[in-house]
DNA sequence: CGTGGACAAATTGTATGCAATCGTGCATGC
DNA sequence: GCATGCACGATTGCATACAATTTGTCCACG
């Protein structure tokens, strides 16, 4: 039973009459940024089960939008789902999980790779930028603020490559496997090292070199999984 | 209104009583694959509606079942849907397209790749062996089977990339752009040249040459794009 | 004649009730 | 003691009714 996932200020009953919700969207799409988030996050750990009833009863509203956000959540790869059975949150092998980061290594090489080509002026500015910003954030040994600003970073670059479809599948895959790489900052020694491994990715893209900018991004992502497969070994 | 997707032998009244379907299967599977076939053999044409409560009709089931397989299908990026807006066949813009096409190309190389270095002996000598029967094909002047045979071909080296969630991604991948791809084999001379392509690729994997293997890939991938920017021209 | 707003129709969004299905536990027979 | 069949409980799968929202249209007004 998730204890998580709770609305703010539910009453002993049944919480009715969800508070007012930004026009044009729906009670799915709330449900299903707010499940993301908290599987994102860590709260929801990879295994625990989702039950429709549980979660619609928790906020008030009934099992269909309910029912539709976790439908989502699985095409997306969050969850999984089986016949008459209830969804979890995804928990693949950690050969799936090798897999993927290599994955993910090749899509952030790629993106890396066609930013250093097509970033524009303003763009090249706005990484640079944010890089100063996380330097600061590594001398200041904030690991919470680094890897919200860390996102940010890597997000720059797959808009950067200016192929939107690329930058879905790459962003998409991050997500999936941000479960399970968010905890090498407590270790503040990565953020260091994290930060020089950045320092060469942006100085290639900003040299407009291709293939450097791919060959460091796919170090720092390898460096991102050996962290985690340490961190997993000695667990 | 869409005049496809019509159940075989739909009376003139609502079609009730489905018939039997396979056990362990539910019906939101039947009408996704349903629509997925259609969509992808190009009886969907993109920008058609898919209304609920049409679909729903057609087929004698409730529009909830409907309503989740389409939602599936958004999810895979067959379709697109907005707010309290009937579901559309996707219609990505040629840019969008062309991207798609990149990233293709990217990831059937890495599984080009992959394949030359972890592929077995039994997938070698299938390889092979559909390599052979494709080589038949061409001869016979058959684009049907070809495209239907191509498609293994190419499932073959996902699989044989021994990398499940790389395999997902390109398969996938594919599956979007198939009802963009598919028409270039009206053109005869087209068999040739892929088959052509093929061997080379086909040879470098087998070299264990995974340079090669991904560069060949590559190439051919880009040859389907260029012969699919033609076709769209001239129309 | 053009523009703004209000109204109506169509379609999706959500709620609820019932049915189907899967797992589990127990009783039963070997 | 162990395997097997059966019935029960829990949860999802589906059907139906109702609500909400968007969009197009029509009319009043500038």
């Amino acid at each position: 039973m998730p204890e998580f996932l709770r609305v703010p200020a539910a009453g002993p009953g049944v919480a009715r009459a969800r508070r007012t919700r930004r026009p044009g969207t729906t009670r799915m799409q709330e449900l299903r940024t707010l499940i993301a988030d908290a599987i994102v996050c860590g709260q929801l750990a990879p295994g625990m089960p989702l039950e429709e009833v549980e979660i619609a009863r928790r906020h008030g509203v009934s099992r269909t939008p309910v029912r539709e956000a976790i439908r989502a959540l699985a095409a997306a790869g969050l969850v999984e789902t089986r016949a008459h059975r209830s969804a979890i949150v995804a928990r693949p092998s950690s050969e799936r999980l090798r897999g993927m980061f290599d994955v993910l290594a090749e899509l952030e090489a790629l993106c890396a790779g066609q930013a250093a080509l097509h970033m524009d002026l303003a763009e090249r500015q706005e990484l640079q930028a944010l890089h100063v910003a996380l330097a600061e954030l590594v001398q200041r040994g904030d690991p919470r603020r680094y890897h919200e600003m860390n996102e940010r970073f890597h997000g720059l670059i797959y808009s950067g490559s200016h192929n939107p479809y690329l930058a879905e599948l790459t962003l998409a895959t991050r997500t999936r496997l941000s479960p399970f790489s968010q905890m090498q900052f407590r270790a503040l020694g990565r953020l260091h090292l994290s930060h020089a491994e950045h320092d060469r990715v942006v100085a290639a893209i900003l040299s407009r070199d291709q293939a450097a900018a791919a060959a460091e991004m796919r170090a720092h992502i390898a460096a991102v999984e050996t962290t985690f497969e340490r961190y997993v070994e000695s667990a």
